[in-house]
DNA sequence: ATTTATAACGCAACAATGTTGCGTTTAATT
DNA sequence: AATTAAACGCAACATTGTTGCGTTATAAAT
């Protein structure tokens, strides 16, 4: 079985996304960490908190990616992400709206493994 | 006032679209379009299709946009794509569940413009 | 049918983002 | 302290999207 270790470059990363009200991209971890390891390691780092489960992903409508860290209780076996991300076009912060989880009535035979909700528009600072 | 016009590539790449189940990336019309026209053209139409809101844009949970057809009456006013978007992993087909609108209750000082609900998993085919 | 204005295009150059391979480092176990 | 492989840095590459500019061609006006 291969084991996970914790390295200054995997608990910087995750210290600055727990710490940011909104949802972080790779270029902006970058930018908050002066330097604590290579643009590749920080590639690495985030697929592997994806993968542990402390982190999650979203997706803006530009392709844009952003990690958020996870706020759920950790005991939980199985969990979705299934809560609404906001996307101000103004000023471009992402949020995490983990109370907004949309129902919605899927057709039969659909399995699903994971959910991407992105609105997009003007949040209450900017409107 | 700019007027919008019709050229063989933006016919071209419309019918592509239209023609297809799911929906289709920037890289996967190109493979398509028989050297129609230059990559950036591709671009360029893309986006205009967008803004005559003739086509509209999915993102994946990777990042990658694809876009597909509007199915809905063009005499709408105002209308959202407030639909849903199935991403297979295996078959990595992306379709439009035009049927499948979620309901949510957002807090109040939102204001949507856009919408991206994207689902990821096994599709009926694939399961 | 010709002329005219400009939307749209091709091309080249660039920027941004993500990936891969490989030799080295280092965390965690023995 | 020795061991093992997870994680790292670096360089090189691939993919995707953008911008500027001179040229082409659409659609309207003449
Ligand atoms: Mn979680
Ligand atoms: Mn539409
Ligand atoms: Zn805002
Ligand atoms: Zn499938």
């Amino acid at each position: 079985m291969k084991t996970t270790r914790n390295t200054t470059a995997k608990t910087t990363i995750l210290e600055i996304i727990k710490n940011s009200e909104v949802a972080l991209s790779h270029t902006e971890i970058q930018a908050l960490s002066q330097n604590v390891c290579d643009r590749v390691t920080i590639y690495r780092v985030l697929d592997r908190l994806v993968a542990e489960d402390v982190i999650h992903k979203t997706v803006n409508l530009d392709g844009t990616i952003k990690y958020a860290s996870c706020h759920h209780l950790h005991d939980d076996v199985i969990h979705t992400h299934n809560h609404i991300h906001f996307s101000c076009e103004k000023c471009h912060l992402v949020t995490c709206l983990e109370n907004v989880e949309p129902t919605f009535k899927l057709p039969p035979n659909y399995s699903v493994r994971e959910v991407n909700f992105t609105l997009s528009g003007l949040c209450p600072n900017c409107l």
